[in-house]
RNA sequence: CGGGGCGUAGCGCAGCUUGGUAGCGCGCACGGUUCGGGACCGUGAGGUCGGAGGUUCAAAUCCUCUCGCCCCGACCA
């Protein structure tokens, strides 16, 4: 491609509205730009990005013996009304009403739909098992789009579905998506940490996160220093603590202080003092499961982990109760809640309890409670309820365990017959019995993972794309007003293409020093930069992007050192 | 949905407090000089000041409503 011809808008300065650093590239750099919140074009450079990894993703699928259908994404609502996803989805659905007033949505994820293919289609063991996939446009209104590609509305997702005749038959399937899941996400690139998850509202019983490490990740997961235990903090276990209760002969007598103004722990914290720390505050949030109202605490330098809370409760789903209605519960304010005096159920996790002289809300506006304990001012059930973080002893083995910041950029879970029990989705066996097919289901964000690479490999300069995935493997820049590295350059780039390589000639007319701004900012692995200096010597230059040196090649040599550098990038 | 911030030329911003000619930088077009890390000079094109209503002789500026975007939280395969 020539630069000069080539749709590649660039920006100098970072768009007021981008935060993110794949989010400023991708602006910057011309691969994409915004139509509303969370809806996003891919621009001619981010769509060759988008295929590089399409196609790794279709190696790989088709290598474990899936196969690649395209369902709908404008679907008749029947579907999800059979699952009870119509409803249990909420808002998040886009719902659309035809002109008959008939009910439809597009679709977030395709389970039922595939669901309703197999159960029509196959009816034999000798069918199975099945795997069916598809790369397609998911639509998913979500509540907070965020971060350019990284959290859309819009936005692309390899979905397969796997189908087996037994549980572990279907464990068997899962096991192989996590291995081609391992493939792909090494081929990209990426490191990552594959870890357990919940299900959320996918449903089924196993799951796990492939989970890329980025600081500006949404998600928090626990990684154990010795073993290979891995967990998303949503669910991560923690090893035994100790909960012991503080010594009574320590105990200091309980002192309220009026506290004006301290509605989160760093205030508290800040308003007691250099000496205090969140360590020494307890945490106590009002929780709705179901009719009841529960008060968690926890210590203030830790997080509640709703999903174990609500299980050790039995309830499927906490909710956070709001500014009025803990005002009405405890007749209390946000921010001065806590465990004495308090008239429901009390849960608080061990490393509460075994706080001495712990600060916490006085449950009265607006006051704090200085030393209270445990056993002396208030009584709790002790249970578990709190978030893996560094530190804590790993589950499994004598480790310890790591906090990561983590981009979710594949989910594969074991559905088991969650859906085919629904849609009645069954096979005959060799005893001609019937029985529900057993399913798994398998994602990966293909437009969040072109983001979620950007995170991990960019610099000040730009994006520096491993070479696998990048729109373009070599750049050639002449440079100077001479009609010979022009020529030179040119040259270089057509038997560059001859030999399959995909190269860009930046033949503007631009100064070197934008030239060369701009190929950082792009990205490409290699530049070939060929100027009247270097040609008087008969020699070009040849440049990683991830090296700050560069070489320099006799132009006559150029293509065979070209792909000896990039077979040395793909190693 | 709660809290905070922002909407003025393609991009980044000033102007708003105290109402009165819509500005700056980059980019863009043309001419000239320049040419190895985002050059310089000159000329020029380009704006419903997010939208609607109101106050006023007069609104980018004041008031009301509304739409959109970003961040934190709630929520979220």
């Amino acid at each position: 491609m020539r630069y000069s011809r080539a749709f590649i808008p660039t920006l100098k300065e970072v768009p007021k509205d981008a935060t993110m650093p794949s989010h400023i590239l991708m602006l910057r750099a011309g691969y994409a730009r915004m139509v509303g919140a969370g809806i996003y074009e891919l621009l001619p450079l981010g769509t060759r990005v988008l295929h590089k990894i399409e196609k790794i993703v279709r190696e790989e699928m088709d290598a474990a013996g899936a196969q690649e259908l395209l369902m709908p994404t404008f679907l008749p609502g029947e579907y999800f009304k059979e699952s009870g996803r119509w409803e249990l989805y909420g808002p998040t659905l886009l719902r659309i009403k035809d002109r008959k007033g008939g009910e439809y949505h597009l679709g977030p994820t395709h389970e039922e739909i595939v669901t309703d293919l197999v159960r029509r289609e196959v009816k034999s063991y000798r069918q199975l098992p099945l795997n069916l996939y598809q790369i397609q446009n998911k639509y998913r209104d979500e509540p907070r789009p965020r971060a350019g590609l990284l959290r859309c509305r819009e936005f692309i997702m390899k979905d397969a579905y796997s189908f087996d005749v037994s549980d572990e038959a279907a464990l068997a399937s899962y096991q192989q998506m996590h291995d081609s899941y391992h493939r792909i996400f090494q081929r990209l690139g990426l490191e990552y940490r594959v870890v357990e998850a919940d299900s959320g509202a996918i449903g089924g019983k196993q799951s796990a996160e492939f989970q890329v490490l980025a600081q500006t990740g949404e998600d928090w997961i626990v990684a154990c220093d010795e073993c290979d235990y891995a967990a998303n903090v949503e669910i991560a276990r923690r090893g035994p603590v100790a909960g012991a209760e503080p010594d009574p002969s320590k105990m200091l007598p309980v002192e309220k202080v009026e506290t004006p103004n301290t509605h989160t722990i760093e205030e508290v914290v800040a308003f007691f003092g250099p000496d205090v720390t969140a360590a020494q505050t307890l945490k106590s949030l009002v929780y709705l499961a179901s009719d009841e109202i529960v008060l968690a605490v926890v210590r203030g330098d830790h997080e509640i982990n709703e999903i174990g809370l609500a299980r050790q409760l039995g309830v499927d789903a906490l909710l956070l109760a709001s500014d009025a209605a803990v005002k009405e519960a405890t007749n209390t304010e946000i921010g001065f809640v806590g465990p004495v005096d308090f008239g429901g159920r009390i849960i608080a996790d061990p490393d509460a309890v075994s706080v001495l002289n712990a600060i916490t809300g006085a449950g009265e506006t607006p006051y704090h409670l200085k030393n209270v304990n445990h056993g002396r001012d208030y009584t709790a059930e002790v249970l578990s309820i709190r978030q893996a973080t560094s530190g804590d002893p790993c589950p499994n083995c004598n480790g310890t365990l790591q906090l990561y910041r983590g981009i979710e950029g594949g989910h594969i879970f074991v559905l088991g017959t969650h859906y085919s029990d629904k849609m009645n989705a069954t096979f005959l066996d060799e005893e001609g019995d019937s029985h529900p097919i057993v399913m798994g289901c398998y994602g990966i964000g293909v437009t969040r993972l072109i983001a979620a690479i950007i995170e991990q490999h960019h610099d000040e300069e730009g994006i520096r794309w491993p070479v696998h995935v990048a729109p373009y493997q070599v750049i050639v820049t002449p440079i100077g007003k001479d009609e010979e590295p022009l020529t030179k350059a040119t040259e270089i780039y057509e038997t560059l293409r001859d030999q399959g390589i995909e190269a860009l000639l930046d033949d503007r007319s631009e100064r070197p020093g934008v030239k060369f701004k701009d190929a950082d900012l792009l990205g490409i692995p290699l530049r070939i930069t060929v100027g009247s200096r270097g040609l008087k010597q008969g020699t070009v230059e040849l440049k990683k992007r991830i090296e700050a040196e560069s070489e320099d090649v006799p132009a006559a040599d150029i293509v065979s050192a070209t792909q000896a550098a990039l077979a040395a990038l793909r190693s």
